[in-house]
DNA sequence: CTGAAAGCGCTTACAG
DNA sequence: CTGAAAGCGCTTACAG
């Protein structure tokens, strides 16, 4: 055997003349704890800042810290301890401003009570919702905010009991209770297309997202009550429930214009949505009074300035994790249900006569 | 003593007639190997799906794992395995739309290879960069994707030599050997202040971020290397760098046009920058030329449409975790540096010409 | 086919 | 002031 190290069964000890750290493993405390000549726990009471360690021992410990490299991994304390200082959020799509928007402000709070966040997109795919939410239960998250995509969230079950907070945002929960942030989304589609009508619109229109989006579903009950409430008739064609596509949209307009009696009012159900119609419009130089559900960044730029019913993503978000962490500091309680108010942005294209 | 467990000296006995499950303390592979009447790597097997468990015994370990609603903590199945089949992003603002879209791109990427997003903004500001950074390697990410606000990475050194992967994004590292994915701020400020010139403008702007920023700084050079290759002088005057702000980009403006020879053409340095300068020009009745750096929802339909140089930050956002897991797959090799061009994007805004 | 022991990298509870 | 032992909830390596 030469005079190295090399006959020791375990390459865990640092010998002198060797490289202190090898690429690819980590020094654990262990390695500095052998490197200082201390015990681990020793350690871990410099790690931690804790008292009763004497200021020459800690500084060979911190010397020994320096010269390995050594990071404690907080992965393994957090499992010792039984928490993990983390989140879960899960949306639609972290690509759409107005969730985007949602996650900062879910983030801020995160942040302030010093958890992270994990976050991911169910593209309104409940499967995929599912299996986000149970990756993120697995890896033991405190808390998650769900934008839910499906309608059964019995799945969640063992995780609340287990003690996993969860609320639920946008959209309420499927068959279990739980908190949830919403907005009032009757009540927003009935203010637009009440101002519609208020401006002399009797055939109004709505474009919204598919049927089984919750949101979607609550906008066209507030579209049919605001027009029975204004003594307004109705037409099927008036009316179309789809995922947002040029194609499909397009189609529908033809339908309620091209027609001798043409649809003078349109809401749209959310802000895809109005950036498609508005698209669409601008290409057909149709001149038709238009409400947006949602706000838009430049929609005051644009010619007229588009009317909206606008939402308040960060506020919603921001709502949500604090009831999160409330519920994580040991706030008890029945199951809250908090719905937002909308607020009616008049710009212009909500304010076009009828022809 | 009475007949139940009570004199049990540790409670994780499940006893006939007591709640299978308590509230807040989850069930372990023990609880359910208890149950079942098995070992603990039995339960571990059926867990994992592995072969070698009678039918009989898998289904009376399936039987427990229902009854307890056993669910497997992966933190702890990740510690022993050492990987943690997770990825950090590190960003600026995940509710600036171009961000979010680089986000949700990477998120793709790290869905497909089955692996978490831990996720954090910056605000541009290198001391939550790095704190945000270290947090998500002291979980032992498997690797991160960094959009930096500071200029000194030499903090990831040991991260970096105990294996753990990164790539910056949009920006480049500061004082480390770093894979990165870039954009071409140069050229593709260049090709605006260009295009200016060619429809006459003699006179043109620059609208920058805070100069500290890589990218702001960058587009800079750009704008001079443009005026100089036109032939054109500058003045000081002309150019602004500074955090957006409507304020100090409407007093900029207004030391810009409100002079004997003002300015007619203007660069916008980012998304954010020319959604103020738009507004302000608007609120002036201003007739300027604009090119705007990055592309934004609805520029087209604005009146007229705006010119832009166009980034896709999808596509930066998916090349870089495709690099980053590349890397983690053990591609070697010298750090990459991968620059993506610029596209202009002809609207209107930019061909206006000049008085 | 099955399970007891050791270990991942830390902290807790306790004894010197 | 200091450290050895046990444990967090799993997997690995090995022996029956």
């Amino acid at each position: 055997m030469s005079d190295d190290a090399a006959g020791s069964p375990r390459g865990t000890t640092i010998s002198p003349g060797r490289p202190a750290m090898l690429s690819g493993c980590r020094p654990t405390m262990k390695d500095v704890a052998a490197r200082a000549g201390v015990g681990l726990k020793t350690v871990s009471r410099v790690v931690n800042g804790e008292a009763g360690v004497t200021a020459d021992t800690a500084d060979r410990v911190r010397a020994a810290i320096e010269a390995l490299g050594f990071r404690r991994n907080d992965s393994a304390r957090l499992l010792r301890k039984g928490q993990t200082a983390s989140i879960g959020l899960v949306l639609e799509d972290i690509g759409n401003p107005f969730y985007s928007a949602l996650a900062r402000a879910v983030e801020d709070v995160a942040h302030a009570h010093g958890s992270l966040l994990f976050m991911g997109s169910s593209d309104e795919d409940p499967d995929r919702e599912r299996t986000l939410t149970l990756a993120f239960c697995a890896r033991r998250v405190d808390g998650l905010v769900i934008v839910p995509a499906g309608k059964n969230h019995t799945y969640l079950l063992p995780e609340t009991t287990a003690g996993i907070a969860v609320v639920f945002i946008d959209r309420p929960a499927g068959l279990i209770e739980a908190d949830s942030v919403l907005t009032d989304n009757i009540g927003g589609a009935r203010d637009g297309v009440t101002h519609l009508a208020r401006q002399g619109h009797h055939r109004s229109g709505y474009i919204g997202d598919a049927l089984h989006i919750y949101t979607a579903g609550q906008r066209l009950h507030g579209y049919r009550d605001a027009m029975a409430a204004a003594g307004l008739r109705t037409e099927p064609d008036w009316v179309i429930m789809a995922t947002p596509h040029p194609d499909t949209i397009g189609q529908a307009l033809t339908r309620m214009l091209d027609r001798p009696e043409p649809v003078t009012g349109l809401l749209c159900g959310n802000n895809r949505i109005s950036i498609i119609v508005l698209r669409e419009l601008a290409a057909r130089g149709a001149r038709v009074a238009t409400v947006g559900f949602d706000d838009f960044e430049l929609a005051e730029l644009l010619t007229p300035g588009i009317t909206v019913i606008a939402q308040d993503p960060a506020r919603m978000g921001q709502i949500a994790a604090e009831l999160l962490f409330r519920r994580l500091c040991g706030e008890q309680g029945p199951a809250q249900r908090i719905e937002l108010a909308t607020r009616l942005v008049v710009r212009g294209s909500g304010e076009i006569p009828p022809p």
